[in-house]
DNA sequence: AAATCCGCCAACCGCAAGACT
DNA sequence: TAGTCTTGCGGTTGGCGGATT
């Protein structure tokens, strides 16, 4: 089981005082304890019921603060770290179905929140929105991720000769995304709208978008998607290959 | 070295839908 | 059928820590 169970206090957190605080109930971060608690319950147990668990396991936390933590932090099953490659193409794509789905998306990518995405959402995608004016909502947008910064990626997972048409490599898109100028806007942007070493995941959305050739070069850098136990499997595979249909047949 | 800024993310809140009584 | 409880979801916030000034 992962150890890695995050930012737990050793000391009481600071109160916060509320509702749940009227009924004596905590809030803020876990402590080592109480996850201990609340770990060894659910494993005697099982989940659900949530209140009710809360108080027979003896935790001063509402149910729904136990199931958040359960959820997000200490099922077993849940991955930590980096977003790879992959799961942002996947993020972007099954976003540009289904909207802040997040719960949905999340099913899509095991071990994944809906939380942990939803993060990775506002953090990166909105930012790169916010640097570029436009509405992250708008049909502009939409069109940049999957013209230009979809492909960028999988070019970067993949060497382009292996997995794209040839016109896919260097294709900006339909002309018809206004306000972007294909690739040279996103390429200008990235180069210099922001200081350099601002960003320390090298598996950040803009890095991808960085201009035509320059593939950052991720060897040694730990974030290798590829790697046993970062982001590989059969599920992978299996998009992979449902993704390499999808843009090699675009237009 | 200190102050400030900024990105990240854990955790909270409110709301809605479904389950239960 | 209505009321209450539980669960799940999406939006938002606050604190920590690293980067920058």
């Amino acid at each position: 089981m992962d150890t890695n169970c995050g930012p737990l206090v050793k000391t009481q957190p600071k109160m916060q005082y509320g509702e749940n605080e009227m009924l004596g109930l905590r809030k803020g971060p876990w402590t080592v304890d109480e996850d201990t608690i609340l770990l060894n319950y659910i494993t005697t147990h099982g989940e659900g019921h949530w209140n009710s668990l809360a108080r027979s396991a003896g935790l001063r936390r509402s149910g729904k603060s136990c199931r958040l933590r359960w959820l997000n932090y200490l099922r077993p099953d849940v991955r930590r770290g980096n977003i790879t490659l992959q799961e942002q193409i996947l993020i972007l794509d099954l976003h540009s179905r289904w909207g802040n789905r997040w719960s949905k998306i999340a099913q899509h990518l095991p071990g994944r929140t809906d939380n942990e995405i939803k993060n990775y959402w506002r953090t990166r995608v909105i930012k790169q929105a916010k640097q570029l004016r436009c509405d992250v909502n708008s049909k502009e947008f939409r069109d940049t991720l999957r013209y230009v910064w979809m492909p960028r990626l999988l070019e970067r997972i993949q060497p382009a000769s292996q997995i794209l048409q040839p016109q896919m490599k260097l294709d900006p898109g339909p002309t018809e995304i206004q306000g972007f100028h294909g690739l040279d806007s996103v390429t200008e942007w990235s180069k210099g709208s922001h200081p350099a070493g601002s960003y320390s995941d090298s598996s950040s959305v803009e890095l991808q978008v960085h201009s035509n050739s320059e593939h950052s070069d991720c060897s040694g850098s730990g974030l290798d998607p590829w790697e046993e136990g970062n982001g590989g499997g059969e599920w992978l595979e299996s998009l992979w290959n449902e993704l390499e249909i999808k843009y090699s047949s675009l237009p």
